[in-house]
DNA sequence: TTGAAAGCGCTAACAG
DNA sequence: CTGTTAGCGCTTTCAA
């Protein structure tokens, strides 16, 4: 490994010139700082950061906690968020939290020991008082923790609304929902969306509601269950794209076509949704967008400019498919 | 922040009594152990990692290098790499690659100033030599990079063979191969497998071939093409799931029936082979357990472990679903 | 069994 | 404009 000292040897100067051209600081004379220089490229020296943070207590590093990067919200997520960082000079370190409280704590903790510069958190779990113990730059993305903290995600409420008035737009009668995990903010806000359009329909009954946990498989039985209790359902709103599929899933394995006698909206707006047959409408979150703007803020955070924004609100957008291409539009 | 000076204060010790108790090294009385065990638990003490890193030239930090994270194949493989690592203490870095040399360069060169103990690669671009400059203990994962390099894949090859034969069981008569690009090397090796079965057939031609890139669309338009020039084909393996996916949806836009008039087969196992319909036969690769294989591997090269094995072929295995499960099996 | 002290590689006063 | 030096918080000889 080739130190400071080592340059500065090469190049006949002290420490601290090298230290002022590294860094660009302070003054020093044209003609050194080309000595130096080039001692920098004959070495091939490369500042040692761990020496660095020792000194300055900042790592450019910052850490993302999500709940599981497994699963198919998060990959463009943390994508966005790595992409604009990696740009600003800092790393990024990924962390599953599986939303247990006890790992976000010890993730918390190490981000802490390695003087990381702040954190993009992806949680309800987490509190907002233990996170002040630790005392360092967040933002929140998709979820948002605490009022103080900025926040970044679409109204969620607004999307399920949207994508409820979406199904009673090209024709149906009866809509159900497929709902999200109780702990989850996201998930109830969609649902009161939905409630916001429905509740007041003669036709609705509370058993439209079903829970389908943000899963698959677990989504797939339930619409199994509601179709069959419920074969009058034209319509189904589900909390979230992987829920949609399992919709879907069910509803053509009771031989039901879609969008024909049944339409589905999901939510989110994963890649996925453009890959199966019939592709499904959904509610598209601007995820890219939203993580960027995150990161941009985090950084902002932690370079301390008092202009960081604090949060924001980002607009979701329908995106109708064939899951809701219905005749039923035509007669309308 | 309290440091090891705080706790030697408070528990009247010398800071290298401090850092023996806290590293469990060298000699300590009991009385005097108990007493910093004290002092630490009633300062809430948390040794500080970067101090520790400089001295140690370590950093119990990890960095993983994949081309992208959005990618539906890698989620699974840094999930398991990541689950593992921190259960040894060790932090993971994220790095999306986009299989740009000049990144991967960017991404070793910070690793090596944060004095990062080891990289796990996904890479065909990067190149041994390379690797050799940054001297720092890497593992292979999915695609080997050279043979010095413990490597955790599986046989492609063998892979292939298996698809193509598996069409060849339930009775197809034509089958075509969606390729994958050409500068990776598994792909290639599927192609190899898949010729290995056929290109002594008297109806296989050239043309049966197409290239997919590894991305649905193109696979789908491929597809499209292919199907408009050769009716006759009844079975299409596509070098991974995705294009799968692609072929599945070309088939369905040619009002083709799954599989009863094409028997389609993909490759890699990953979770959106179960979430279609009709669901899609794979060759699935066990990728969380050869990630954690893989982690566990680096971590005793790491550690110094001169039994770190030099890598494993995983065996691959069939699934098989609906859009392979022919009538035509019947008929055999 | 314990403490004093010398660094790990770098930055930032402070002098000159 | 440049050099000397004192740390950042920790680990590890080396003495005691």
């Amino acid at each position: 490994m080739t130190t400071i000292r080592d340059v500065a040897r090469e190049a006949s100067v002290s420490v601290a010139t090298v230290s002022r051209v590294i860094n660009s600081n302070g003054y020093v004379n044209e003609d050194t700082r080309k000595k130096v220089g080039a001692a920098i490229d004959r070495l091939k020296y490369k500042p040692n950061s761990v020496a660095r943070s020792l000194y300055k207590k900042e790592s450019k590093t910052i850490g993302i906690i999500v709940p599981d990067i497994t699963n198919p919200y998060f990959p463009q997520l943390v994508r966005g968020v790595e992409d604009h960082l990696i740009k600003k000079g800092y790393t990024s370190i990924l962390c599953n939290s599986d939303e247990d409280p006890e790992k976000e704590r010890l993730y918390l903790d190490v981000m802490k020991q390695k003087y990381v510069d702040g954190a993009i958190i992806v949680s309800n779990t987490i509190d907002e008082r233990l996170l002040q113990e630790y005392d360092m730059p967040v933002v929140a993305l998709d979820r948002s923790i605490h009022k103080d903290i900025p926040t970044f995600a679409i109204d969620n409420r607004d999307g399920g609304r949207a994508a409820t008035k979406h199904l009673q737009d090209i024709g149906c009668q009866r809509i159900a929902h497929i709902k999200g995990p109780e702990q989850i903010k996201n998930a109830e806000e969609r649902y009161t969306g939905y409630l916001d359009v429905v509740k007041n329909q003669s036709w609705f009954r509370d058993s439209y509601v079903v829970p389908g946990d943000y899963d698959q498989k677990k989504s797939a039985r339930a619409t199994m269950e509601l179709l069959e209790a419920h074969p009058e359902i034209d319509g189904i709103f589900a909390g979230n794209d992987v829920m949609a599929l399992g919709v879907l899933k069910a509803a053509e394995s009771l031989n039901i076509n879609v969008p024909e006698e049944l339409a589905i909206i999901g939510f989110d707006g994963i890649d996925l949704t453009e890959m199966t047959t019939p592709e499904l409408s959904t509610i598209s979150q601007p995820i890219y967008q939203m993580s960027v703007e995150a990161a941009e803020t985090l950084v902002a955070l932690i370079e301390g400019k008092t202009n960081a924004q604090s949060g924001h609100v980002f607009p979701s957008t329908l995106i109708q498919r064939q899951s809701t291409n219905s005749v039923k539009e035509n007669v309308t």
